[in-house]
DNA sequence: AATGAAAGTGTTTATCC
DNA sequence: GGATAAACACTTTCATT
């Protein structure tokens, strides 16, 4: 764990904030323009707020629909008794799934998984299924793409 | 639909995806070098996969719990039977979701909602419970956090 | 913390292969 | 489709407040 140093999200910080969830590529100079700061000022909030943690890098947002996977599912994982660790491990190994969390309930891991095809599922879930039970849900469309929350009550 | 005009992924593409997906800040110049073209034959590489959808943008990646919502959980959502639609709705409206997929099966839609705290999900959950049978599963720990997939079979 | 100006670096355009 | 070079824009540093 690092120490993390605080940093106040005021205006120009969230505005900011926003400019770079919205295009991660945005210069400095437009950044400065639009909070009414020189670009300097602007630089050394930026370097702050990754200090910080509050920004924690930028990615270029693939589709993964272009790379060849036309399909995404989410599967439910609960393992079987004295299971959960190889589970775990078996999960990491697998490049096909681009996200997991441990939960709390019957459930112990939620993963969100990419295809080429239906066929493809069974290479994901055949070698889970001497380890888990699995629950498979196919994504028929992103009815909310990721996005960002709110700022919580300032 | 806009017309997708296809593009190759070959290796310097493939390099030049790579390291934006890492670093989408990664300047032209830094690119140039790794794949052995010149910076304006990396500019057009960029262009082709921006105009071909393969890249969809860049955006910074923003801590949620340094924004002050130290919680997530993944909701599936089951409408009662004709409230899919006004279920739909309400989910779109509620910016404590910040990503929600409309799957196959019983349960239509799985969604993922950040939180201030545990008081924070009855906020969210108390306005579908009118429309939904949910089941709420609380994330204990980000085993894999989101990352890419590997490239098809080349 | 922020500014302004200068120095350094990266990007873009034009031309040619 | 790619290279080079010159023009242009952006970023960083530094002295100052």
């Amino acid at each position: 764990m690092s120490f993390v140093r605080k940093v106040t999200l005021d205006g120009p910080n969230r505005t900011i904030l926003g400019a770079l969830m919205a295009d991660a590529r945005t210069s400095l100079r437009t950044l400065a323009d639009k909070v009414g700061l020189s670009a300097p000022a602007v630089r050394e909030r930026i370097r702050q707020m990754e200090e910080a943690g509050v920004i924690q890098g930028y990615a270029a947002d693939v589709s993964w629909a272009a790379l060849g996977y036309g399909l995404q599912a989410i599967v439910r994982i609960e393992p079987l008794p004295g299971k959960l660790r190889e589970v775990e491990r078996t999960l990491q190994d697998m490049p096909q799934i681009v996200q997991c969390d441990g939960v709390t309930g019957d459930d112990c891991f939620i993963a969100r998984v990419v295809l080429r095809d239906v066929a493809d599922l069974d290479v994901v879930l055949d070698p889970l299924h001497v380890l888990a039970r699995t629950s498979t849900a196919v994504i028929k469309k992103a009815t909310i793409p990721l996005r960002a929350p709110p700022y919580p009550d300032s």
